[in-house]
DNA sequence: CGGCTACTTGACATCTATCAACCGGGGTGG
DNA sequence: CCACCCCGGTTGATAGATGTCAAGTAGCCG
């Protein structure tokens, strides 16, 4: 086991959904025209926004909600390779499939974007593309983040960092909080972390016991005082 | 353990550096431009082109040979999170420091770019831009497939997916060939896929012992007789 | 109240990591 | 030219982490 303060937590990549929701591509001036693509839509609880290889005919802004990215084997094992929050864009522009699954966590709200439209738009706008190409970049990144934590990490290292990194994105400009809200399942976090729903849950018992968290129903209280090590070191610290 | 037959493999995402050789982003129109912006540079076998966290002063397209790009936790824990191979782009053009490190696995040569002169060039080159765009998003795709199999595979079925798109890889139109070369050590191969390098040996010794494949010194022959379930089946087939 | 689902906990199995010995080829230097 | 060493790779014995299987609990909704 590998430690490091739980606290300062230099922030990290998004390991979001294709685009961390900070990273916004298109530009005020163009919101309007860009929104005057949009249709409105929304999804209601453990629904699917899209799955793997059907036709790609639409790309997506999260508005509201949180959203689970995933590929799947066909014997059903599952790898969640992100979550979605509002601002995050979903889909696959460039391609006529989609590349990935999309599944509604919570009630889920978004705009809707035919695919063709908003390549167009994208041609019509390089700033856009280029703030776009900077998102995927930092998205390619995150993914890569994430490769190390899943051929790396310790079971209870990838829950700490994945604890972490949640926190950090939805305290996104407010202060963090400690008492993070997880409206995903064991299920999606383990087939996040590349763990088994006991694994991951025995895990959480290990951390109580060590009263370094405190599990409660969808959400968990991070005990402020643990100086306790929870997550593994990087070689590099981020920029 | 879940198969695949071998053969058809419908070629899947890269899985490569930053952006798979094939996705060319610079137009044959404004090549000469682009090229003098270079500087060839070429690195000795096992040297780094640059590491994590330096300052990203320059970006690459690979001109000759094989790279690793990884990254690194503080007790030495490595994950090569691609390979790169001619044509490939490296670098962080948008971030002030390198997002993984980058190691000539033989010898390598490069042209390298300032990065400011980079980013000019994609400013004044929407076309490049909108190109280099779309193969970044089929780099994340690459990544998150890598994660797919990190989370889910099993010793043999990771390196059955290694083998089967590295050798898609090199045999880049031209046909397959069953004569795969491995230009990287096995503790690459392990680091790559998440295993030790004993676990690799192993089941190299199992496929050959089952007649799967034949190793070779820096290389691989795969029995092409061999209808052995070798990969793991995704549950939407390729595009 | 009953039954469902999500989650937890326990006992056990298994895969892969770890530790250690060994092998073989290539380079180096005597 | 040979001996030696070094390094990468293989193989074996063992241990440990996580997966599997099964039972039990708790909350929730009908």
């Amino acid at each position: 086991m590998v430690g490091v303060r739980l606290e300062p937590i230099p922030a990290r990549e998004s390991g979001s959904a294709l685009f961390g929701g900070r990273k916004q591509f298109v530009l005020p001036e163009v919101e309007t025209e860009f929104d005057n693509l949009a249709r409105r839509i929304s999804f209601a609880p453990k629904t699917t926004v899209f799955a793997e290889s059907e036709p790609s005919i639409a790309v997506y802004t999260l508005t509201r909600g949180t959203a689970g990215l995933y590929k799947m084997l066909a014997d059903g094992r599952r790898q969640i390779v992100g979550f979605a929050l509002p601002g995050d864009f979903l889909g696959s522009p460039f391609s006529d499939r989609y590349a990935c699954s999309v599944d509604a966590i919570g009630e889920v709200a978004a705009r809707q974007f035919p695919r063709e439209a908003f390549l167009e738009f994208l041609r019509a706008n390089p700033k856009s593309l280029y703030l776009m190409l900077e998102a995927a970049l930092q998205e390619t990144n995150a993914a890569r983040d994430h490769m190390l934590l899943l051929g790396c990490g310790t079971a209870e290292e990838k829950f700490a960092e994945f604890i972490i990194t949640w926190r950090a994105r939805i305290g996104h400009g407010s202060a963090l909080s400690n008492l993070v809200p997880l409206p995903m399942s064991r299920r999606d976090v383990a087939d996040y972390l590349g763990l088994t729903i006991e694994t991951v849950s025995r895990v959480l018992a290990k951390l109580e016991r060590e009263h370094v968290v405190h599990v409660i129903p969808n959400a968990l209280q991070l005990m402020g005082s643990a100086e306790r090590p929870l997550l593994f070191e990087r070689s590099h610290k981020a920029a």
